[in-house]
DNA sequence: TCTGGGGTCCTAGGACCC
DNA sequence: TCTGGGGTCCTAGGACCC
């Protein structure tokens, strides 16, 4: 017999390794900081103060009980963890859980500069690689045929070595056990899961460790009885779906059996770029609309800065608003030409804002660039008209339909298509 | 002393086209 | 005029993730 590729029955097993930076954003500032070691450290807050440089060449660090405002917590070192104190929660109600652990602000900067590192150092190991964000990354190894124990240490020590810091990896037959696994053994965690893992490590664990099963599904599925991945697993999939209709509840019934065949997406594109700010206190359309206008201004000037560093333009100009009862709406508004300029995206904003009835007070306030493209060609459009920036005030233009607009100005293939359409 | 900021993806309805 | 239907674009909201 020739031999052939066909192998219909079983397709080659993959290798895939989900690394996890432990407690990231602390990690660093504990670089930075050395003598925190060992403390309860969170990071967050929006006017966090800076640690104080003293005389004596020691630092003073804000304590979370000195805190007031509406920040939330980003990360927590494990030994504040140990005092209840987790990511998202309030910094006023961190506080009362620990009121002397350290505070300190975010720093960006400098949590990309360490990212950058890591990811470097895996590249040169396993260049196959998905971004999953600041401190996250999907590693392709199906092609390499290095014990995977071995390579994941590799890995481990490679990371160490390019920045001092510790990760937490797994290495699964697919995206979704790997995402799982790496948390099974954080801190400093390698795992490897096999088939047989599934029953015996997964199932026991609650539904909600599941990459896509978030706050409302899980409580949708203890309200159904089903708590943990293997209750989920033994369920009816007429009955999830009946629940949780037909695409999601298919997906929920495979991804609890350890069913995942994505692949590992190795470059991405932006969707959308934004600005958004809560407010220290809430603002009222009419008492605060200087206040309102400066800030929605400043947004979309940031916006505008971000798309043109990025090299982006984009056609679709949206805004949102949050009300002080944390309803949050949206509205956005679809141009004839991408742009990038802040004066064109604060008219296009303003434009969305006189959809809103304004008549509560706000808590936040945000502005967003979607359907962009890569800046180039269409770079010089008619300069755009003037017209007084106010907020949510009555500007003396009309609004207008972008959908009449975009008629009006007659695609070419309009007028032979709509001939054909009457002919049929 | 409630609840950040930057994203992606999905759903669903209406307009419009063929 | 109603019937029938598929496809795309636009808009709004929501779940979810890091």
């Amino acid at each position: 017999m020739p031999v052939t590729d066909a192998q219909p029955d079983t397709p080659p097993a993959r290798r895939i390794a989900h690394l996890d930076m432990d407690a990231f954003y602390a990690s660093v500032e504990l670089l930075r900081y050395p003598e925190l070691r060992g403390l309860p450290v969170v990071i967050g807050g929006s006017r966090t103060q800076q640690p104080l440089q003293l005389a004596d060449g020691g630092r003073r660090f804000a304590r979370l009980r000195d805190y007031a405002g509406r920040g939330v917590i980003t990360t927590a070192t494990y030994e504040a963890r140990a005092l209840g104190v987790f990511s998202a929660m309030g910094i006023m109600k961190a506080a009362k859980l620990a009121p002397e652990a350290i505070l300190l602000p975010v720093d960006f900067p400098a949590y990309r500069h360490y990212s950058r590192l890591f990811k470097a150092a895996v590249a040169q190991l396993a260049p196959q690689i998905e971004d999953r964000g600041i401190d996250e990354i999907y590693i392709d190894l199906s092609t390499l045929a290095e014990d995977s124990r071995l390579l994941a240490q590799r890995i481990k020590d490679a990371v160490r070595a390019a920045t001092g810091l510790s990760c937490s990896i797994c290495i699964a037959a697919n995206k979704l056990l790997a995402k799982i696994g790496s948390d099974l053994d954080k801190p400093d965690g390698l795992t490897l899961l096999n088939a047989e893992d599934l029953t015996q490590r997964i199932w026991p664990l609650a539904a909600r460790k599941i990459n896509g099963i978030g706050p409302k599904a899980s409580e949708r599925l203890a309200a159904l009885g089903i708590h943990s991945i293997g209750e989920l697993a033994q369920a009816e999939a007429g009955f999830l779906q009946h629940h949780f209709g037909r695409s999601y509840g298919r997906w929920l019934l495979a991804a609890a059996h350890g069913i995942d065949e994505r692949a590992l997406s190795t470059s991405s594109e932006p969707k959308s770029i934004s600005r958004e700010t809560t407010f220290e206190r809430d603002l009222h359309p009419r008492d605060d609309r200087p206040e309102l206008s400066a800030i929605f201004t400043a947004l979309c000037t940031r916006v505008a800065e971000d798309l043109r560093r990025k090299d982006y333009q984009g056609r679709t100009i949206g805004i949102k608003l949050r009300f002080a009862d944390f309803q949050t709406v949206t509205r956005d508004l679809t141009l004839p030409a991408a742009i990038d300029d802040a004066q064109a995206i604060r008219r296009a904003a303003g434009e969305c804002l006189r959809r809103v009835p304004l008549d509560r007070k706000l808590r936040l306030l945000g502005v967003r660039v979607s359907a962009l493209s890569a800046r180039g060609a269409a770079e010089d459009e008619a300069p755009p008209r003037q017209q007084e920036l106010v907020f949510g005030g009555s500007v003396d233009r009309p609004s207008y339909s972008i959908r009449r607009e975009r008629t009006g100005d007659g695609s070419p293939a309009t007028c032979a298509g709509d001939h054909e359409a009457r002919e049929r």
